[in-house]
DNA sequence: CGTCATCCATGCCCCCAACGTATCGGTCCG
DNA sequence: CGGACCGATACGTTGGGGGCATGGATGACG
C-alpha cells in the first residue's frame, strides 16, 4: 500500500519542476515513458492525481503541488542522510562550521580557541558563505553554523542565542541624510538597500543584490546603496562610508544553529562553547 | 554513486534496531539473505561500514548511528508525505487540529469560530492525544495542534505564542503540603510526580506514568502523586484535590504549532485566528 | 577437544518491474 | 488538412531483488 521510493519522488518533481515530461526524462537521463510510468503508478499508489495533463502541457493538482514541497523535504534529507553518514564514516571527522565573512560578532577566535581546549575535540574547519548557510546546515554540508536572527529561517534547525547587537546603517560621507546623527527606519524608506541572497522570507528589499562585505561597502561608499548592517560591522572602517545609529531598526541576533535531531556529542560541545564565550564576552 | 531508496533505510533501520539480522528480516516479512544483500550494498554505496557483525551478533559502528538517526527522519518524512498529499488529495480537505484535552487553555471556543468565520474555512476535525501530538504534526496525521512550551519538543515545528500561564499544584486535600498556601519546587522535590508519555527531553519524572487528566486526578486525590498543572487546568473542581500556586515552576505556554515548511493557505489562517483569539482574551 | 548451535555471507535461480524502442491518440498550429 | 508536439500504451529485454540452500566463522557445551 505504502512504499515510495525516492526514486519515484526524484521522478515526480523533475516533471513538476520541468511541468514537462520529455524535458524532465532528459534531466533525469531516462526515456520518457518510463517517467510517464512511474509518475503514474505513484499517482495511483497514492490515490492521486498530481498533474492535470493537457496534451500539450501539464499542470500541478493542488495535491501535486504540496507533494513537491514535501518530496523536497524528503529529498533534502536523503541527501543529508548519506552525506552526514559519509562524514561521520570517514576517519577522525572534523566539524564543519559555516559562517558569512564578519559573521561572528567578534566572537570566533574566542570559540574555536575554548572548544579547542577540550582533549577530543575534532578539528573545525571553517566554511564561508553569504547566502545558503541555514541550508548548508539542513543538508548536511555544515554540522554548525552562525546565523542572524532574524534575518535567516532557522526553521528545522535548533539554535542557541549568543549575542544581540543593534543595528547601524551605513552610508557614504556626503550622503545628505549623514547630516543628522540619529537615522529612523522611516528615513532610510526611500532609499535603495542592497539585499542578500539570502532570501529570508518576507523582506523584499528593492536595491541591487550583493555577494559580499567588501562589494556593499563600496556601493555605499559612491551612494548607490544604504545598508543596515550590525554594531560590530560597523568598527572597520571604510573609506568614505560613515555610519549612524538606527534605534528603531529591530536589533540582530547572531545564533549558533545546528540540524534538529542531531545527537552528536561533538556539536552539543561546540555549542556549548559558543555559549560560554557569548555569556563571557557579554560580562 | 548516490540514490538511497527508502526501502533501503526501511531495512537498515529494522536491522539496527533489532541487531540481529534473521529477526529484522522476519519483521520485514523477507528471507535474511536479502536482508544481508541490500544492508551490504547500502554501506557500499555510501562507502562507509555501519554494523560491525560478530558472528553472534551486530553492532552499530558511528556512522551507523547517524544513518539510524537520519533515515529515521527520513522515513517519518516520507510517511508525512504520503498521508499529507493524499489529504490534498481527498476532495475538499479538513483541517486536523490535535490537542490534549483541555489544553486549550479556554481558547478553543473562540479560535473555531473565529476560523469558522472564515466563508472558505475548511472543517477542522479534532483530534485528541496525550503523549503524541508534535509527533502527530510532524507526520502529517495533523495539520496543526496546540502545544505547549517547553513541554513539548517543538523542533521541526514553527509555532506562535497563544497564552503564557502560572503553574500551580494539584495535592490530595489531606496531604501535609497542602497546609502550606504557596509551594515551591524544593518543597516537592521529594514527592512521585506523574509523567506523561510525551518524553519531553531531560524530564525525567519519578512517578507512575498517566494516560489522561481524570487519571491523574484520580492518582493525586488518593495522594499517590501530586501533579503540576496550569492556572486554567486548576478551574476544574476534583473531589479530594486542591491546589496551591508554585511561583518558582517555570510557566507554561500554549502554543499553536505547525510542520515547518507548511505553506498551505488554510494552516495559516488558522494560525492567524488563534493568534488573534489569544490577543483578544489575555487583553 | 570435538560437536552443535547460531549468525551472517554467498551461490544459484526465478521472476518482477524498470527500462528502451516503437507507436498511438489527442491537440495546437500553419 | 498535414505536420509538430506531447503524453500514454504496447512489447520485448534485462538487471536486480528475493527465496532457497549452503558455506564459513565463532561461541556454547558436554
Amino acid at each position: 500500500m505504502d512504499d515510495v521510493e525516492t526514486r519515484e519522488l526524484r521522478y515526480f518533481v523533475a516533471v513538476a519542476e520541468e511541468l514537462h515530461f520529455g524535458r524532465a526524462a532528459d534531466r533525469l537521463g531516462i526515456a520518457q515513458p518510463a517517467l510517464s510510468r512511474t509518475v503514474l503508478r505513484l499517482e495511483r499508489r497514492l490515490g492521486v492525481s498530481l498533474l492535470e495533463r493537457t496534451s500539450r502541457s501539464a499542470r500541478l493538482t493542488v495535491a501535486g503541488e504540496v507533494l513537491l514541497g514535501e518530496a523536497r523535504i524528503v529529498l533534502d534529507a536523503v541527501g543529508a542522510a548519506t552525506r552526514r553518514t559519509r562524514r561521520a564514516g570517514a576517519a577522525r571527522g572534523r566539524l564543519v562550521l559555516v559562517l558569512k565573512p564578519g559573521g561572528d560578532a567578534g566572537l570566533l577566535p574566542r570559540i574555536l580557541a575554548d572548544y579547542g581546549a577540550d582533549p577530543d575535540a575534532l578539528e573545525v574547519e571553517l566554511l564561508f558563505s553569504i547566502g545558503e548557510r541555514a541550508a548548508m546546515i539542513r543538508d548536511g554540508r555544515a554540522d554548525v553554523g552562525l546565523l542572524h536572527h532574524p534575518q535567516n529561517d532557522l526553521s528545522g534547525l535548533d539554535a542557541e542565542q549568543l549575542h544581540t547587537e543593534e543595528r547601524v546603517v551605513a552610508l557614504a560621507e556626503d550622503h545628505p541624510l549623514a547630516a543628522k546623527d540619529v537615522l529612523y527606519l522611516a528615513d532610510l524608506a526611500g532609499e535603495p538597500q542592497p539585499h542578500w541572497p539570502e532570501a529570508a522570507p518576507g523582506t523584499a528589499a528593492n536595491g541591487p543584490l550583493v555577494q559580499d562585505v567588501g562589494q556593499l561597502l563600496q556601493l555605499v561608499a559612491v551612494g548607490r546603496a544604504v545598508a543596515l548592517v550590525t554594531e560590530s560591522a560597523a568598527r572597520r572602517p571604510f573609506q568614505g562610508v560613515v555610519y549612524r545609529p538606527v534605534p528603531d531598526a529591530p536589533p540582530t541576533t547572531t545564533v549558533v544553529a545546528w540540524s534538529s535531531g542531531s545527537r552528536s556529542r561533538q556539536v552539543a560541545a561546540f555549542v556549548a562553547s559558543a555559549v560560554r564565550c557569548a555569556a563571557a564576552a557579554s560580562s
